[in-house]
DNA sequence: GGAATAGTGTCTATGAGACATTATCTT
DNA sequence: AAGATAATGTCTCATAGACACTATTCC
């Protein structure tokens, strides 16, 4: 039989079904760690577990709009702040057996979101919690959602990099300090203060000022620092380059 | 009803069957410009329209090997060839009625394939070609692939930046003039000889020497080049930046 | 010989990073 | 007053890009 009568004679309704999920990696910052967003698992499999949040795509529901769902649901956000945050497609995963329910193809979505109430505050959603993202190494999550988490971090460290996203963890108006805690932050790595604030002035629609200054200095002293908001640019040109960590490439 | 019994009471199996597909962007570079390989469709719908190649994902088949094994099938390529072919995924389209059928998630792969011969030739495959990439906008394609090509394209030129996958287009060894080639191709943007020479020269890993040279001089002239082949970096320190072209970012 | 190309040398502008300095604010 | 921080200045080094030049090969 060749391929071309395997296929005619294809008839995909004729198998058993393909499940299509989203799942959402949800990265945030809170006091200065980078944090995951997880929900408890109510029901087999891995009952217990932690798990993305996350869930069957409905009929005749667009993919992005899927994932936007299911991360109201969790976060208990609205439209206005849920417009803040910022949603992007990640990776698909379906590995045969990867749930041992049925086949399901996952679609994962990485979220970067602004430092937010506690989750289960006001939500219909399970037990949900904000991680540290520290303590991800000890915990063991659901189906393969650790990969799918690994997957994600590495997109979003690589994103600061050439785009402006890492001030969607950032309520409208930030310092330049402010900013610069985030790819600290997210890229784990200490950044020179003078040179970072000279850098990020100089890339084009990265941020743009307030006019304004903080009310104070900082707790420790200091002068009031100027306030910015995100600029127009989707990508940046020069990137800032993160520190050259190891030689992961070779 | 509250979300979590909503969740509670959903059974996929109760709705309609989701169909997965994978379906793959290949470029190659056949006489100095850039081709995509497309297959005709035999069947409703958008019968007679060109398509990219792709199918059904096979029960217990990994997405990755069902993307394979559609590129497989339709360059008629085996084994050892297919090896040579790097194979990335993409992203994943699932808008509800992008095929009038029934709910498709596609989940897209890109492939850079070295100068193959045709498509049809050996193979079990409907009609199949390799279109230049300049005569696509004039032409109409199947279901939403002409957004997913242009996804396609966009990462390409990306990639081409910060891996050393341009040396998937070309054979087991090359000359500096074939790698630059394959760039200006690509990018769409002629390149300085000399100044790509040195820049390929040093950044680690992008190329190794064979100690060979071609056995001839260019078609009109010129030394004879040293031959070079795939070096063993992953991702390119420093990167190979793009010639500004336009502000598309902002 | 003339033209084209491979490979290298040189110069300049630009940016990253190390370090220093000044002004401002908190304790 | 002392310490911390925002913001800017200065210096050095590495790199990108423009341009020049030599050697080699084809016609």
């Amino acid at each position: 039989m060749s391929e071309e009568q395997y296929l005619a004679a294809y008839d995909p309704r004729a198998y058993p079904a393909v499940a299509v999920t989203v799942d959402v990696v949800t990265l945030t910052i809170r006091e200065g760690a980078l944090h995951l967003l997880l929900v408890r698992r109510a029901e087999q499999p891995y009952a217990d577990f932690w798990a993305l949040p996350g869930g069957f795509v409905r009929p005749a529901e667009d993919l992005d709009a899927a994932a936007g769902r299911e991360l109201a649901e969790e976060t208990g956000l609205g439209g206005e702040d849920l417009h803040r945050v910022h949603l992007e497609q990640l990776a698909s995963y379906g590995t045969p057996g990867r749930d041992p329910r049925m086949r399901v193809v996952s679609i994962a979505y990485l979220a970067f979101a602004p430092d937010l109430p506690e989750p289960s505050a006001g939500t219909d959603a399970g037990e949900a919690e904000w991680l540290p993202l520290a303590a991800l190494p000890s915990r063991r999550l659901a189906f393969d959602h650790e990969r799918i988490v690994a997957d994600g971090l590495e997109r979003a460290r690589a994103k600061l990099e050439y785009t402006p996203l890492a001030t969607r963890f950032l309520g409208e108006e930030f310092t330049i300090a402010d900013l610069r805690a985030v790819y600290e932050t997210v890229w784990g790595h200490p950044l020179h203060a003078g040179n970072f604030h000279r850098k990020v002035l100089s890339v084009p629609g990265l941020v743009e000022s307030t006019g304004a200054t903080t009310e104070h200095g900082g707790p420790r002293g200091g002068p009031r620092a100027r306030l910015y908001r995100a600029g127009d640019a989707r990508l940046l040109h020069p990137a800032l380059l993160r520190p050259a960590t190891e030689e992961t490439a070779r």
